[in-house]
DNA sequence: GGTAGACCTGGACGC
DNA sequence: GCGTCCAGGTCTACC
């Protein structure tokens, strides 16, 4: 089978910081608790090939991925489309300047080296599964994207030690335009996110030149926050919410997705009092002092929680975190 | 500009 | 097993 591996920074931990946001749980994605490895479907310019990526040397050392199907040995410009779409995922590319500014802003996350926030490895996918997390508890949300990925994802197949295996990966934008909005809620349980979702694939579908969403404005580091933020307002099914979230997909980590759980982090966490609405605003205004990145630190000391409650993320399991995203667990003292 | 209510799904709960 | 209630962010109509 045919092998890679890639060159990360020495601080780089698969381990920490590929379980560093939620999105490394909904599929295609899937972490190996036992492997200690992540394994998805990645759909290149030629095919769509499925991966499993580690990193057996820990902490520093080169990442070792693997790639089926294996009867045709991956050729360079396929190796070099791997490694740019785990680059965006895994943010490989992060500078290590950044993280050391943030790490001088909030130095509670120096020693761990948290910094780094796991990501799709394309914008369109972190779009539509910022949607899926919309309304909806966190079951829900892993729910989507695992039917989005069956019912109209590419699929890949290939035998492992003597074994047929079949895996989904994520459906390109074109394909998600060219579905029916029936299709969508029927096979892919979204509800009232049919529509938009579709609605969504055209705009990426379609080239910016011709009306379609600007990709490269919205990645160019050059193009203002709140320009990309109006622009994503734009889009169907975004609100404050997807559009703060979606921002910080993009590395832009100077605003709050604040939410119900921004509420409850508030709350429990923070101790503030008052309506939910006064809640959010002092969340925001104490995060506000980490300035362009404020998201970074409200989401460590957010992950940090949860994983007080539910143990290392590096040992969740992906088919049982729905169950253990609930208020009454983690509102449990 | 602010707010109420509808939009869906699926889990929890009562009967 | 069935019915009801509830959680969740966005969108639209209305004030």
């Amino acid at each position: 089978m045919p092998r890679m591996t890639i060159n990360v920074p020495p601080d780089y931990s698969l381990v920490r910081d590929c379980c560093s946001y939620g999105y490394f749980l909904l599929a295609p994605n899937r972490w190996d608790v036992g492997s200690q490895a992540l394994s998805r479907v990645l759909t290149l310019p030629t095919r769509s090939v499925f991966v499993v990526v580690c990193q057996p040397g820990g902490r520093g050392s080169p990442l070792r991925v693997v790639v089926w199907p294996d009867e045709v040995a991956s050729s360079a410009a396929e190796r070099a489309a791997i490694k740019e779409a785990l680059t965006r995922m895994l943010r490989l590319d992060e500078s290590v300047g950044t993280l050391r500014a943030f790490h001088a802003l909030d130095p509670r996350w120096k020693e761990s080296g948290r910094g780094r926030l796991f990501r799709s490895p394309s914008m369109f996918e972190d779009v539509i599964k910022t949607v899926t997390n919309c309304n909806v508890t966190w079951h829900g949300t892993v729910q989507m994207n695992r039917h989005i990925c069956e019912a109209l994802g590419p699929r890949v197949r290939f035998t492992v030690r003597g074994i047929e295996r079949t895996e989904y990966g994520f459906p390109s934008a074109k394909k998600v335009a060219g579905t029916r909005v029936q299709t969508l809620r029927a096979r892919c349980r979204v509800g009232y996110r049919d529509a938009r979702i579709v609605e969504l694939g055209k705009r990426f579908a379609k080239p910016a030149s011709k009306g379609g969403f600007d990709q490269a404005m919205a990645a160019d580091p050059v193009t203002p926050d709140d320009v990309v933020r109006e622009t994503l307002l734009d889009l169907p099914g975004i609100g404050p919410y997807a559009a703060a979230n979606i921002l910080q997909l993009l590395g832009r980590f100077g605003h709050l997705p604040l939410d119900t759980e921004s509420v409850r982090h508030g709350t429990t966490v923070l101790k503030f009092r008052g309506s939910s609405k006064a809640i959010m605003e002092r969340v925001r205004r104490h995060f506000a002092p980490f300035g362009e990145h404020a998201f970074r630190s409200y989401w460590f000391e957010l992950w940090e929680f949860y994983e007080s409650k539910l143990g290392p993320a590096h040992l969740w399991e992906r088919d049982s975190t729905g169950k253990m995203f609930t208020a009454a667990l983690l509102n449990k003292e």
